[in-house]
DNA sequence: TAGCTTTTGTATCGATCATTATGAAATACT
DNA sequence: AGTATTTCATAATGATCGATACAAAAGCTA
């Protein structure tokens, strides 16, 4: 049952757990119910792993709770990846959107997003973790902008066109789409939404 | 010092605060810092009411929590009239878009929308607010159903249009926008992005 | 002024929060 | 087998959660 153990590690009882299933496990657990809102037993009974273990394997909550960040947005550059090799940016955020619309609302995972739903708000001591998810936000952003500059200097984009501002509302978009998934949406809604908000791009062409 | 005494009332002590003024505190504390996140504790400060007193007045912070989204709420309404005086529905979703762009970035109110944020995520407890905050956004989805219906029965706009998914992309968009206020986005911003939204909806003109 | 009603401030309730002390259990090395 | 090392389950830590019991204080009526 042992797994993934550290390299410094030589003897001791070996772990009873899989470090990266549980984590997905706490993942999930921080997707559906956030983050300051989802308690240590909260946790505990959704990875199958005792309070002190968790803490012995995560350090506590709050680290517990980025590297659940790091391995949901660690899915998320899947999409980067797939923006790239899009022939235009337009296709590219289509893309995007419809891949967010698909994973909001996927059978096996709570609705919306992580990132715009588990740390909306909250308590001055989250302060942190806000930001550390509003980090992963920038990147996105970043990822559509340089995709966007990519086609105004391929000279298939208006040169006026502001690259910021496209993808400030591709983000307004996708975090959006996360809220209406969790009010019941389904991925239909969600894909049409997605749509919509592309076919508006055909202005900015050259 | 006394005000909106219940109208069962003859005698007693009179209160020595402000009812509505103290919701709208109440309000602005949970616009900061979302339902399940703010404690007791944080409302009294926020309100300079004593917890007794509280319970008193609103029952309960459940119930304190509804009244704070129908005042925050109410003054949404006010954003149906313009909508209705406006000449399109596109000029009515442009200055919904851009009513919101203000509204998340005032400099007396916390950043963001209380809809959007109050109540993300939280424990099973919960469920009873976020499905209130959810109705609240489904109200506002139905007023730019029926606008955009108006536009379509008066020719304005192409018979194809979905105004549902238009709707939505709009709420998404608002919500979004919320989102991004929350990081740091400024007034200008976000009134960029509520402009690019609306640009596309040129294409859906008769 | 005496009596009644309601609000006030203080202090506290049991429950739950994140976190950990403790010792038994399980493996590796000698 | 014996010992060192690490994880295990149990249970408890102080702090904070939402919500109140209590009695003094403040007003109105008589």
């Amino acid at each position: 049952m042992k797994e993934t153990e550290s390299p410094s590690r030589k003897t001791g009882r070996p772990l009873s757990f899989d470090r990266k299933d549980v984590l997905e496990k706490a993942m999930l657990a921080f997707w559906g119910g956030g983050y300051e809102t989802t308690s240590i037993t909260d946790l505990t009974a959704a990875m199958g792993v005792t309070a002190p273990s968790l803490y012995a394997a995560f350090g506590n909550k709050q680290q517990l709770f980025l590297e659940a960040v790091r391995l949901y947005a660690g899915d998320h550059t899947v999409l980067e990846q797939t923006m790239a090799v899009a022939p235009t940016a337009r296709d590219a955020v289509a893309q995007m959107l419809r891949g967010a619309a698909i994973l909001y609302t996927g059978e096996t995972t709570p609705p919306g997003c992580l990132l715009a739903s588990s740390a909306a708000t909250g308590s001055p001591d989250a302060a942190y973790v806000r930001d550390a998810v509003a980090a992963e936000r920038r990147k996105v952003r970043n990822i559509v902008i340089r995709r966007i500059e990519l086609d105004i200097a391929k000279g298939l984009m208006a040169s006026h066109t502001c690259p910021a501002t496209l993808a400030d509302l591709t983000l307004a978009v996708t975090q959006g789409m996360s809220v209406l998934a969790r009010d019941g949406a389904d991925r239909a809604r969600l894909l049409a939404i997605a749509d919509a908000a592309t076919t508006g791009w055909n202005l900015f062409k050259a």
